[in-house]
DNA sequence: CGACTTTGACCGGCGC
DNA sequence: GCGCCGGTCAAAGTCG
């Protein structure tokens, strides 16, 4: 598999707080004030000690060491991302971020904002609470669908959304005991993006990167920012 | 022959 | 209660 050209050359994470986010039918101001924007310095200090930004950041370093491993500079850009799951400073204390599509509503109206509108599911679930995994997704501008982000993937299963016309896969980590899954399809308003969600945290680091290695981190801040 | 993909069936959640 | 839909399973197929 020729690794390092499926590396996206751009890649425009969800969510970089778009000005008119609080306008949006899906962001009223009491649900924008539960996100919270991650930051190099909140990643480096652990504030946001939550599984979404530590697999974040996991699944960062180890497309960037891969870039690293293979002379490519980062072209990453963005300058904000959001955490889509509870911390200490994102007291959301129930409710997650369920999809990273464009919204029915917002496609009806005709909302363009940019940016994909992200549906909280906000409500308890009957009798007992269902514990999901914590979650983020963004969105690359590749030709291929799978990134390669460093781990192993099996396939499991593929399924035809309605009102797509591209396929969503799904796919599990094949490490024994890691239950992190992710899925991948392609954008119906611009098939050259792919939609990437990631769901869990790896107990592993990736098979062919060291994560203790400090070049790895190091390149993480240059990745970023 | 093992690892992986494909694909139809199945299941559970959710809205009406 | 029923039907729709997304997510998962698992048997069969493919590939190296």
């Amino acid at each position: 598999m020729e690794q390092f050209d499926q590396i996206p050359t751009q890649m425009g994470f969800l969510l970089p707080f778009p000005p008119n986010l609080t306008s949006s039918p899906l962001f009223s101001p009491q649900y924008s004030k539960s996100f919270t924007s991650i930051t190099p310095s909140s990643l480096a200090s652990n504030e946001l000690d939550d599984g979404s930004t530590s697999n974040l950041a996991q699944t960062l370093v180890a497309i960037t060491a891969q870039k690293s491993k293979h002379g490519l500079t980062s072209t990453f850009g963005g300058p904000q991302f959001l955490s889509l799951h509870r911390s200490n400073v994102n007291p959301w204390s129930f409710g997650e971020v369920t999809d990273c599509f464009r919204s029915k509503r917002s496609r009806e109206e005709n909302h363009d904002m940019g940016f994909f509108d992200i549906k909280m599911k906000v409500k308890k679930m009957k009798g007992r609470r269902k514990v999901r995994e914590p979650r983020f997704c963004f969105k690359t501008m590749s030709d291929v669908d799978v990134l390669d982000d460093g781990y192993k993937w099996r396939k499991y299963g593929q399924k035809v959304v309605k009102n797509t016309q591209h396929p969503r896969s799904y796919y599990r980590c094949t490490q024994e005991n890691c239950r992190v899954k992710k899925r991948v399809e392609r954008l119906a308003e611009d098939p050259r993006m792919v939609i990437t969600t990631y769901e869990g945290r790896h107990v592993h680091s990736p098979p062919d990167l060291n994560l203790e290695d400090s070049h790895a981190q190091s390149q993480l801040t240059n990745f970023l920012w």
